[in-house]
DNA sequence: GAGGCGTGGGG
DNA sequence: TCCCCAAGCCT
């Protein structure tokens, strides 16, 4: 691995994270990587402002994998409430199972046994290994794809993800030593989240305004590719799992099809939104109803 | 590799 | 109002 030559953009977003950055929980020195580790799941394509209750809620009812892991998957759901995607729910209790297993109840350091979890992907395994761990990892979120597209590339948007070339970009960024390159991660998410935002970026108030490459080239319109338009969620079939879910988490009991009818006037498509939790295991039937998974 | 997956904040 | 998009991952 090569040394790099120093950043300029970098040593500006150490010096500007120190003060601008958000005081959120699991940034703090004393949270355990398992709380760093529950926080990455959480955040999962949603706002801070949705997850920091949530996050307070399930640590302090789940401090460890292993508490979490005694408990059924139908406890997680269930406090998962509205965060979305409740698959999350799912992976993070199979996670915590796992790591009781494999791993003696520690959320372990490598990047390899991290992305062996369930839930954890290419973002998340380098966010608990640098964030928590504190190793020299480069962490890309779409935030920083977009903070690299534009200061570094000049370009508006940052064209479809490709994980091998957005570590590379992030890479040549970080600086060697680990604290530096952890704090140059959060930096560089923060900026996005906060400053270089997708729809209304606020470049009076950007610190590496001076070095932006887009800026620089008088804001040129993005030509390049655009991810697909995300269907529209009224009248979705997700509108209609999630109608399902809420019912329920609130039923502590089974539930049969008759008593989910009033969820959704489209039978056909009630039944194939129950058919697709079915299969993500969130629901489980039986002859007395639908519920969530005790195992 | 494209498509599917919740819910809600903000322009 | 409506639409964009949000600390991605799995199949």
């Amino acid at each position: 691995m090569s040394r790099h030559t120093p950043s300029p953009i970098a040593d500006t977003l150490i010096g500007w994270f120190a003060d601008a950055a958000r005081p959120l929980p699991w940034r703090a020195a004393d949270v355990s990587p398992w709380a760093v580790l529950v926080s990455e799941f959480m955040l999962q394509q949603t706002q801070v402002a949705r997850v920091l209750p949530r996050w307070e809620a399930w640590i302090e009812r789940w401090p460890t994998p292993a508490a979490l892991a005694a408990e059924p998957p139908s406890e997680a759901v269930r406090a998962w409430d509205r965060l979305g995607y409740p698959r999350r729910a799912l992976w993070l209790h199979r996670a915590a199972t796992e790591i009781v297993e494999r791993h003696g109840g520690e959320v372990p350091h490598d990047l390899d046994a991290l992305l062996a979890l369930q839930g954890i992907g290419p973002y998340t395994a380098r966010a608990i290994a640098a964030f928590a761990f504190g190793l020299r990892h480069p962490v890309v979120d779409t935030n920083t794809r977009r903070v690299l597209a534009r200061a570094v590339a000049g370009q508006g948007e940052a064209g479809p993800p490709s994980t091998a070339r957005d570590l590379a970009a992030m890479e040549a960024l970080l600086p060697d030593d680990p604290p530096s390159a952890r704090i140059v991660n959060a930096a560089t998410m923060e900026l996005g989240a906060t400053v270089c935002a997708a729809r209304a970026p606020r470049c009076d108030e950007c610190p590496i305004a001076d070095a932006c490459a887009w800026r620089r080239a008088g804001y040129p319109p993005y030509e390049g590719a655009r991810r697909p338009v995300q269907a529209r969620f009224a009248g979705s079939d997700r509108q209609v799992r999630g109608l399902v879910m809420r019912e329920l988490r609130a039923a502590h009991r089974p539930v049969d099809r008759v008593e989910l009818a009033p969820v959704w006037a489209d039978a056909a498509q009630l039944d194939r939104a129950i058919a697709g939790l079915l299969a993500d295991g969130l629901l489980v039937g039986d002859d007395a109803g639908y519920r969530l998974p005790e195992r």
